[in-house]
DNA sequence: CCGATCCATCGACAGATGTCAATGGATGGG
DNA sequence: CCCATCCATTGACATCTGTCGATGGATCGG
């Protein structure tokens, strides 16, 4: 690691430009060592079982979005803990949030979603 | 199949029979816990930089395989901790061992990497 | 205005993770 | 035989991660 001397303890955002320049097929060639973080940052958003069942609630929600209040009881955990996984889910480029009012809507990134599915497929056509 | 009684701090490997059962997509109606499970338990083994590049150079070795030696130096890295990470990648049914001589030959599993991908699909046709 | 609701951030803590050096089991070459 | 090579496991360590309770900023309903 170590790039930068300073790394506020929070890593950029992973931006949908990002994404679509990471992800060709991990299996077509060796991946720089650039597109292999952002692949990692992004999978290891979903390395968690609690995110895959948060992202999986948003995407089965009545209009494909959910705030946090909606999330802790399927999850049972408590609401600090719900904001943080969606930040990371965020943060990784997965989901989207929106503030409207008192609520903070998320929802899935079907793009980034996309992406890194077509990161797994196989090489060949 | 050959599981001990004690699973001294270690996961059960993930079968392919576990990913075939898993895999719908995340998209499509709330995931179960147990899939919730074992699908962060596959993208979290894909969560690190190191173990994409490997995958990478893996599926991009000339016979579609390497041993541990031929990995070493493209990550920088020792060689137990190579072999760590493969071991990872293993139990999460990503890759496959076979021991020829003093060799161990890691090849993907095209299958896994399949599946993942069919989970992060969009759910609709 | 006031109180209630929604939510992000902070501080803390146990447990998981990535890395290495050291070790030892297998295997194969002289 | 003996030694070199390949590799997995162990033990150790610093760092990262998931979780919670407490706190405070925004926003809405009366």
């Amino acid at each position: 690691m170590g790039q930068n001397e300073v790394m506020p303890a929070s890593l950029p955002v992973i931006q949908p430009d990002d994404v679509a320049a990471c992800c060709s097929p991990v299996t077509g060639g060796v991946v720089s060592d650039g597109a292999a973080e952002t692949l990692a940052r992004m999978f290891k958003a979903l390395g968690d079982p609690t995110r895959v069942k948060l992202l999986s609630l948003i995407a089965a929600s009545p209009e494909g979005e959910a705030c946090v209040c909606d999330l802790t009881a399927p999850v049972a955990l408590s609401q600090p803990t719900v904001s943080h996984h969606m930040k990371l889910l965020v943060d990784a480029g997965l989901a989207t949030r929106e503030q409207r009012g008192r609520w903070a809507y998320y929802r899935v990134a079907p793009e980034a979603l996309r992406s890194l599915a077509g990161a797994l497929a196989p090489a060949d056509g």
